[in-house]
RNA sequence: GCCCCCGUCGUCUAGCCAGGUUAGGACACCGCCCUUUCAAGGCGGCGGCAUGGGUUCAAGUCCCGUCGGGGGCGCCA
């Protein structure tokens, strides 16, 4: 049974990275029938937050990573960590550690190098020591003792993977506070949870040993671990704050939807080896492969995302699009007149899709049509507004007030006879009519505005050119 | 510094595991076409196997070195 599980820390907002692990083990989950577990490691009481863990889940909503089971909370299980550190120094597999913080960086500094490791200086305490410490009070944690050998594991994503212990320090398992560090949470949780796949980002991989040796020395069997390459930014570091907004929830904001981050963030690292652009994400599931994950690290590319989420807006139906793009309509308020004609916004939806390259976009774009009191913009009268524009929208108005109906095709031929019968291009009457429409320069084919608008619309909108705009 | 990982157009990638194609696609950029505007679309251009050696009839693909890049080296996760 294959189970996996999202584990962030809600020291901070979600971000790409944290986004992609999450969506890669909920590809593997679905695609191998198994099943994928959110945990949340809030054991650095100092830097994790109620509101943090509560966005994480947001954003994982928001992409439609659906969990099914947790999120199971640390902090809930300290007990049984403290437990398990315990059974490990009975057992001679770690030891009390007195030193402080302090002592600690006192002798790495003495020692100059960086890569110091703890110096076992409390594995060698006489009891009379150590009784001193104990009389005293001094805080102790727990610390593992890494065993002589070499530790190997089997990288699903980067093969064999091997590092001698002795390049392994002594680690901290609990510290004096009683809090778990990682290592020793992750693997008991790990295990308990009946975790199958560890996937992971490749910052974890020299984590990888350690909570193996772990593993073995708590007598249970290591899940396989998958490393992913970590993200860079344009300058090929970590991808972090310094490179622009990295929070998942940011892009939101920004009126990217969900399906174009989901198959921008799918597709560093991974691809499915078929000459698409993107896929839904039943697609995504069925052709997920763990083993055509590559191994070096992709750079974040803001273009390709945003390239991305203009395609995905013009495929995806109007209804589709609807849900995100409701806060959007609120934010330009016009959220309740959009609703009470849900109908037709979804035909102007259709219509303005294909050119949005996000949301606020698309949201800003159907307000002109929901409303008439827009602004006329300076640069559209300015390039079309000239010589004989208010004469021929005068005439226009009347031969399309002469019809009983005015669909695209019909306000096309109508236009285009009046257009030869007073000796003009039709340019000369499409431009001031898209002026008195919608007030821009550019707009979907003009026609198919008419139409969507109807004809008493149309007809009121033209009035109000006529009236606004000056004499030309 | 030490340890681990990686290296195909500027970027995302296919091809590598099971050597044999003019190294394919996409974003970005530049032209042209289409056209009522802007997009989209179509056609074309630009541009890459980091490098040296080895194995082989044949290397982007297998092996080694070099160089370059990334990550880790916390009582953070």
């Amino acid at each position: 049974m294959v189970r996996v599980r999202f584990a962030p820390s809600p020291t901070g907002h979600l971000h790409v990275g944290g986004a992609r692990t999450a969506l890669f083990n909920w590809l593997f989950a679905r695609k191998n029938g198994g099943k994928f577990v959110l945990r949340i490691e809030d054991t650095d009481v100092e830097r994790s937050s109620q509101e943090m863990s509560f966005e994480i889940l947001q954003a994982l909503r928001w992409l439609r990573l659906e969990w099914d089971e947790g999120p199971t909370y640390q902090s809930r299980r300290l007990r049984l960590y403290r437990r398990m550190a315990e059974r490990l120094v009975e057992e001679g597999k770690a030891y009390h550690c007195y030193c402080t913080r302090e002592e600690i960086e006192e002798r790495r500094r003495a020692s100059g190098k960086k890569a110091w490791k703890y110096d076992r200086r409390c594995l060698h305490l006489s009891p009379e020591e150590k009784e001193r410490f104990e009389r005293e009070g001094r805080p102790k944690a727990v610390r593992f003792l890494v065993p002589p050998g070499v530790t190997e594991f089997e990288d699903l994503i980067l093969g064999r993977v091997s590092v001698k212990n002795d390049e392994i320090e002594d680690f901290v398992l609990l510290k004096s506070d009683g809090y778990p560090t990682y290592h020793l949470s992750v693997v008991v949780d790990d295990h308990l949870m009946k975790i199958s796949h560890v996937i992971r980002g490749a910052d974890h991989i020299a984590n990888t040993p350690k909570q193996i040796l772990l593993y073995r020395a708590l007598g249970w069997e290591p899940p396989r671990f998958a490393h992913l390459p970590l993200i860079l930014g344009k300058d090929r570091k970590k991808l972090s704050k310094r490179h622009g907004e990295t929070s998942v929830l940011a892009f939101k904001e920004k009126g990217i939807v969900s399906l174009a981050m989901i198959n921008f963030l799918a597709q560093l690292s991974w691809s499915p080896g078929e000459d698409r652009d993107f896929y839904t994400m039943e697609e995504l599931v069925e052709r997920f492969s763990i083993d055509r994950v590559r191994k070096s690290n992709p750079v974040f590319d803001l273009d390709k995302l945003a390239w991305l989420n203009s395609r995905v807006l013009s495929s995806l139906p109007a209804e589709e699009i609807w849900p995100e793009l409701f806060p959007f309509l609120e934010r330009e308020g016009i959220g309740e007149e959009a609703e009470a004609r849900k109908e037709w916004v979804f035909r102007v939806i259709d219509l303005v899709k294909e050119r949005s390259r996000d949301l606020l976009e698309m949201a800003s774009k159907i307000k002109r049509y929901l409303r008439s009191d827009f602004e006329y913009a300076g640069d559209a009268l300015k390039k079309h507004w000239k010589e004989g524009a208010r004469e021929g929208l005068r005439r226009l108005r009347q031969v399309y007030a002469d019809l009983d109906s005015l669909d695209a095709a019909r306000a096309e031929a109508v236009l285009r006879s009046l257009a030869e019968e007073m000796g003009v291009k039709a340019g000369k009457l499409i431009h001031p009519l898209r002026i008195a429409l919608l007030g821009e320069r550019v707009s979907p084919p003009i026609f198919d505005v008419v139409e969507v608008l109807g004809k008493d619309e149309v007809i009121r909108r033209i009035d109000r050119a006529l009236r606004e705009l000056p004499d030309v």
